[in-house]
Formats: C-alpha cells, structure tokens, sequence
DNA sequence: GGCAAACCTAACCTTTAGGATAGGTGCACT
DNA sequence: AGTGCACCTATCCTAAAGGTTAGGTTTGCC
C-alpha cells in the first residue's frame, strides 16, 4: 500500500507517517507542500491514496485537489483538515475526493480509513451528517422572550400583525412591536427575512 | 469475519451471503426476518457485523435497529435498504447504525464496507451527502418563468420591491405584478409565504 | 397577418408594515 | 421603596405591500 502523506506540519506528517507504516504495514512518502507531493508522483508514478492538507502552501482550496487528482492518473485522493465544515467537505468531495479526513480522528480509524480509500471507496466521516442533522441548538434562541417566539412562530407561518394579534389576543400595535424588536434581534431587515433566517437555524 | 445477514428477499441475501463468503473469505450466517436473526445472535454470541434490511418481518422501522444492537453486544449493526431516503440514513446513523448500504452498490464496494464496519469503522455512502447537495430539481420550478424564478430568489433574501427592481433595473410595479403571480402560483398568501415555500422545497 | 403568451409599464387605490414617542402594568431583585 | 425588565397599549406618521384596470412591447406559433 503505497501511500502520499502532503502536509506541513511537521509533527502531524511525522506521527501519522509513522504509524501507517509500523501498524498499517504502508509504504509512506512525504512532502511538506503540494508541489512537491506533485513532483513525487510524477517521478515515482501514481500512489494507492493521496492524502492532502487543506490548509497548505500551494493548495489554494480545491485547486490543489483538482490537479492532484489529475497527476495521480484515476487513483484516489483525499482531503485532510483541522476543522471540519460540512461545506468544504462536500465540496471536495464533489469535487471528486475519496474522502475528507478530520484531524480528530483516532489513528485506528484513520488507518482504517486509509486502507478502505486505498482500495477504491468513498470515506465519508459521520460527523458530517451529524452536524446537518442537529443544529447547534439555536444561539439566539436564548436571546428571545417566549413572547417573541410565539410572534416568531405567527412569522414563519407567513401571518400578518392582525392575524397574529388574533392568535394571541393581543392588539396589533403590540404585535409590530415585538416584530421590531425580532427584526432588531435577528439583525433582520423586515418581517420576511426574520422568518427566513429563523427557519434556517431550525428554530422552527 | 463473522457475519450476520437478515433479509426477506432469498435473491439478495444468497448472492450477498455467495460473495461475502467466496470473494470475501467471510463466515456468513442468514436468516428471513428480525426475530430468527436475534435469536441466532444469542445462540452463537455477537457477530462481527449484522446486516439488516430495512423492509422486513419484525423491523418497525428502526426499532428493530435498536434491538439489534442491543443483543450483538457492542458490535456493529447495519442498515441494508433498496432506496436510500437521506432522512432514514441520517436517523439510521444517529440510532447507533454503524452504517448504511444502499443495495444500488457494487458487490465490491459492498464488501469493501463490510470489512470497514467488522473493523468497528462507521460507513457512510457519500450519496446521502449529494442527495442533500442537489435536490431533485423542484417540481415546482418548471411553472415558474425565468423573471419570476429572479423575483423569487429577491425574496428569499429579503428584498424590498425597490431594492429587487434596482437589481433587476425593472419599474417597482413590475416587481409587484410578480410577486402577486408568484403568490398565487405558490399558493402563498404573502410575500413571506412565498420566500418560505420556496426554501421548503429548496428552489434557494 | 392574426394570435397567444410572457413580459413591462402607468395611474390609482386600500391595506399592511414599519417606525417614533409616550405611557401603563406586573414582576423580580436589591 | 426603588430600579429594571418584560410586557402591553395608544396615537400619529411614512413607507411599503397588495390589488385593480388599462395599456404597451416582443416573441413565437398557426
């Protein structure tokens, strides 16, 4: 299993080269940029997996994916990353990456993972679905009066300040009121952009 | 590698069970329905890995998950599923799936996963993460003219007739007119409606 | 050419939204 | 008792939204 390993950290380089080898039984080569990575592949021809980190001289975002995925002639290569935003990471992977690699992870899976990219398959972390399936609990929810979530809820239901009122037997004024200060709250511009950015925090 | 298969459909779980075996070198055990499965966990201790399909005697959704893991003692359990909703998949991981397999994939791949999950890795198919990426292109959309869709897409940010007007250097009433056929054709009673509706079914 | 459809504009109207300012209540905390 | 906060209401105002009617253009189709 001969495997690139392209980062610059030297420490970070150092210890998952090093236990690739002596656990996983791997062939590992490392280079501190992507240049260089480019440049090995084309002296010693295509590896069985291309691991990158994303933050790195010469990397550029995808760019550097995109022509590492070119030299490495139909074999795999996969992102490695600090942090992981889902964003970014289904952006690479769409973008033809075998796999998006979280720092965080422990050796044992990262050598598993290793392993299933090198023969051909798409790693995907869990914690990419999990952080799509469960916001972080609404920051501002906090900020907001039970009040103001109930005209919220009016809001997100497309009610006007009237139907509102009706609902919760209040007058309309009262209701323009808490909608300003929703508005204020939400760094919202009018009543339909409150409702939009409410909805995309999943507060209701 | 000890394996464990449960499906109703005696096609996929023989070729499954013929490949995991001889391609695979995996001692696989099946059966037709949940029950016969869990008890063949109790008579011969966890396997490393239990394959379940979704749509089957005695599963009640994911419950039959549940019981699953509960019996193969702290060893993986996964979802076998003809379709592959993102909504079950996520739900699915988030019960304590250890992954979950799409029957569209290749014998290869399937075994690939299966040997990545025996070893206590989660797998997760990177179509869940394209599914949620693209959607599948709004039925909606096809009534809605070009104008309208730019019109639309000022309201789901929040824009005034104005400020949508300026953008689209048209006459404010213009915009109006828009938005009042954009309404009726979403069935929405408002601007706020129509914004929300649209990103419901993800026209933004 | 006639015709329909999608588009743009105009003038006019009513309703709603959004905002300011002022004052009232009840509750909790000090 | 006083202070602060969240809440409710009132009046007055301007700006937007929503709706009607009546035109106009371009495009493509029969």
């Amino acid at each position: 299993m001969r495997i690139l390993l392209a980062d610059d950290h030297d420490m970070v380089r150092e210890t998952i080269s090093a236990y690739l080898h002596s656990v996983g039984g791997a062939e590992v080569t490392s280079t501190v940029n992507l240049s260089d990575a480019l440049d090995q592949i084309d002296k010693t021809g295509p590896f069985d997996l291309v691991l990158l980190d994303y933050n790195m001289p010469g990397m550029f975002g995808l760019e550097g994916l995109a022509r590492a995925l070119k030299h490495n002639g139909g074999k795999g290569v996969a992102i490695l990353s600090g942090s992981a935003p889902t964003r970014t990471a289904q952006d690479a992977l769409d973008a033809g990456a075998i796999g998006y690699l979280p720092k965080t992870m422990g050796a044992k899976s990262l050598l598993n993972a290793v392993r299933f990219m090198s023969a051909g398959e798409v790693y995907v972390p869990v914690e990419l679905l999990r952080e799509q399936a469960s916001e972080p609990v609404h920051p501002l929810a906090a900020k907001l009066s039970s009040r103001e979530i109930e005209v919220l809820s009016g809001l997100c239901r497309g009610q006007s300040n009237k139907e509102i009122a009706r609902d919760l037997e209040l007058q309309e004024v009262t209701i323009k009121l808490h909608v300003r200060t929703l508005c204020r709250k939400l760094d919202a511009k009018n009543r339909t952009q409150a409702a939009l950015t409410a909805k995309e925090v999943g507060l209701f």
